[in-house]
DNA sequence: TTTGATTAGTTACTTTTAGTAATTAAATAA
DNA sequence: TTATTTAATTACTAAAAGTAACTAATCAAA
């Protein structure tokens, strides 16, 4: 093992987005803003998790969680542009998929 | 957790890029064929995990070994063009680690 | 003929992360 | 008072990753 030459900017990317599940809560929310058992239902992921990756991201600044204190209360997550800007490379993956998968 | 609607392609994708160390790793290979020890040497991956992910992504078709018998024995690994074609999602994911972190 | 060097792994063991199910808090309605 | 709903958290088990030592193959040097 070593650290050599490795762009630690790649490293930490890659680290975040290759977490389980992350790859797929940041695809289901590139349909818009999501609560959070709308994304539970969506992907095969415990609350649990979704929650330990969401607390994540919202602390990268990735997703933004949005509480509205209605009765029972609401639980909005949405992508911040840092998370918008993942577009791109989700939908690179997500061609690859459909050509290659 | 449910199964709906998600598309097993992307799930698929996401599982295999997203496993640790595997995103480095085609990373890495973009550069050209590398013998195990290069690839090892360029990431903190240890070898218990490179030889791991090596054979998932071979047996994907992603990735390609190569034995040379010589002495001492030389291993490269190359990507396919299934592998080569990740190129795309990789970069963005590059390209988005240098503006976003 | 034994020792050492080199590459590409594998094995055994520990620590960390993930999966599962039950539980909690808050607010209200019946 | 009990039930309902959402958004979590907790306790426990199972799986994956980290670490270091070891092996196999092949040859060169001592």
């Amino acid at each position: 093992m070593n650290e050599t030459t490795l762009c630690p900017r790649l490293a930490k990317a890659m680290d975040l987005i290759g977490k389980r599940w992350t790859g797929l809560i940041l695809y289901q929310l590139l349909d818009g803003p999501q609560r959070f058992n709308e994304i539970e239902s969506a992907l095969p992921v415990s609350g649990r998790l979704l929650s330990e990756r969401l607390k994540e991201l919202e602390k990268e600044g990735i997703v933004e969680r949005k509480v509205y204190t209605e009765v029972p209360v609401r639980v909005e997550y949405s992508l911040t542009d840092k998370g918008q800007a993942l577009e791109g490379a989700i939908r690179n993956i997500e061609i690859w998929a459909t050509n290659w998968l």
